[in-house]
This record gives C-alpha cells, structure tokens and sequence, in this order.
DNA sequence: ATGACTGCAAAGAATTTGCAGCAGA
DNA sequence: TCTGCTGCAAATTCTTTGCAGTCAT
C-alpha cells in the first residue's frame, strides 16, 4: 500500500523502526492535509479511543512524539495553559493561543513579520524564535 | 522603616496582606535595580539559605508567586527547558533564552520590532504576545 | 540472533490542595 | 474576633525510567 510505503520511508530514513504502533501514530500525524496540533496526552485518546483490542501505551506516545521530534518532523509549541503542545507544521511559523479554548492556530507566515531581530550576545547564535500572540474573548 | 512601608503599600493595593514572608519576598524581588529572572524552585533557595531560623515554605512561594503574578507584579515566561520563569518586569518586552546555560536575558525593547500584527480571529483579541529567541553556543 | 521497541508499573519532578494552627485587620 | 495566610504532608499531574518480553532486521 502506497500511504505506508511513504511513512515507512519516512521513519526508515530517520532510523526509526517502522513498528506497528509508530506506523500507527505516523499514519494519524502525517497523513493529513492541514497543520495539525495536540498534546501527547490527546494524541493517546484520540488514536486508542479508535482502537478495538490493542490500546498503545503511553509511554509509547511520548517515546515516539519525542523520538519524531528529535527527527525533525514535529515541532514543539509551549502555551500559557502549561502544556506542550506539538505541530505536524515543522516550518518557521508562528502561533495564536487562545486561553480560553485551549486552542492553538497557526499564523499564516506572510502575515506577520519580525524586523530587526537583535544578535545573539557573543558567542552566541540565534536557534530558533518562538511567537505565541495569547489571544481571549472581546469585551471582557 | 521607608523601603518596608513602600513594600507594605505594594501589597495592600493588590489586596495582599502584608505577613512577614511576603514582605520578605517582595523585598527580595521588588528592591533591585535590575530585571530579575527567577523560578519559584530557585527563589526557595536563594531566600531561605539566607534565613537562619525560620524558613518558609515552598507552598508559601507558590502562593506568593502567583499571587503576585496575578496582581500583575511578575510576569511568566515560558521556556523550552520547560521550566517557568518569572520575571521582576512587567512591561512588554521579549526575551533571549539559551538553552546551554538555562539563562533568560532581557531583549532591548527597542532591538526588534513585530511588523503586521495580524488580525485575532472574530471575536476575540489581542492579550499579549510573547515572544522567546532561542539561542545556542556558536560553532556546535 | 541481536538489538531495538513496547508495555507495564513504579519512580520522579513540579505544582497544588486540605486542613489545623497562626497572625493581621 | 474573624478571615486570610502559612506550613506541612499528602495528592495530583505530567513525564520518565527500568526491565522483561516482543518484534524488526
């Protein structure tokens, strides 16, 4: 089958094995048009809910949420409610919370745009910049 | 005593009794020059090595902290040691973090310059927006 | 066959909670 | 006096770890 061709390459190139439970979990991630953003804890309900007899452990999720982190193919996103939030979407982008929801979105990247980003202080350089704009409800 | 009564106004205007342990505290964070980054675990430390008898209580520090926080006297920042800071400066401004040395520095609000704010969503708006530069050693 | 991976349960870290006693108003 | 605050320990939540059994190669 074509679709587990492509995630088993994906997980062969970045020398994981492709078992059962990661092929599962890569299929739910990455098979799928829009960004899509969650928390290890959601991720563990939302593919056993669906699955009949055997359930993955949750210590599965979180080594393979981390190990597919390490290789580059989610990006973490920390929120102001305290969660860690991951992103199929791996490139340069930014955030909108919404505390209320607990709700994350993506800002589309053309429209925001960060000028004069300073150096690093010596000896240093720039890995990465996170922007999360914390959004709530009008009239409040 | 000038500094304690200034400390003592800070905390009756927030609607915070003024005990021994917050006007401690408060004093320790609030009579400084400099912006102050800190976690509760460290405040803990610096502040009872520096008590003879009595110390107080780490819970006392999770109140207090985020009793402060919530009058608006702290601000959290979030890190990708997934450690939370707080932080003596309330106003807007952004942060350098690098991750080697679990050090949080203050970015020069006027070095860098978000362009194009987009829209929030319908219905909602803007709370505040956050934004951390991760840095790493050069040459890694 | 040999490593790597999974699942379980236990351990760990960080934070919160319940409640009795204490202290500020 | 009367709430609010503190301190302690237990509870909670989230995450990691150890290890025996299982699976991919």
């Amino acid at each position: 089958m074509n679709k587990n061709l492509k995630i088993v390459n994906k997980l062969r190139s970045s020398y994981l094995r492709p078992t059962k439970q990661r092929i599962q979990i890569a299929k739910f991630l990455f098979d799928r048009e829009k960004t899509f953003h969650f928390t290890v804890e959601q991720l563990d309900k939302m593919i056993n809910s669906k699955n009949e007899g055997e359930k993955i452990s949750l210590a599965t999720f979180y080594n393979t949420v981390h190990a597919f982190k390490k290789a580059g193919h989610l990006k973490e996103i920390l929120t102001s409610n305290n969660k860690h939030y991951f992103d199929t979407h791996i490139g340069p982008h930014y955030h909108f919370f919404d505390e209320k929801n607990n709700e994350l979105t993506d800002i589309n990247p053309g429209e925001i745009k960060i000028k004069n980003i300073p150096n690093a202080p010596k000896g240093k350089s720039i890995k990465d910049v996170d922007v999360v704009i914390n959004i709530e409800n009008d009239s409040h």
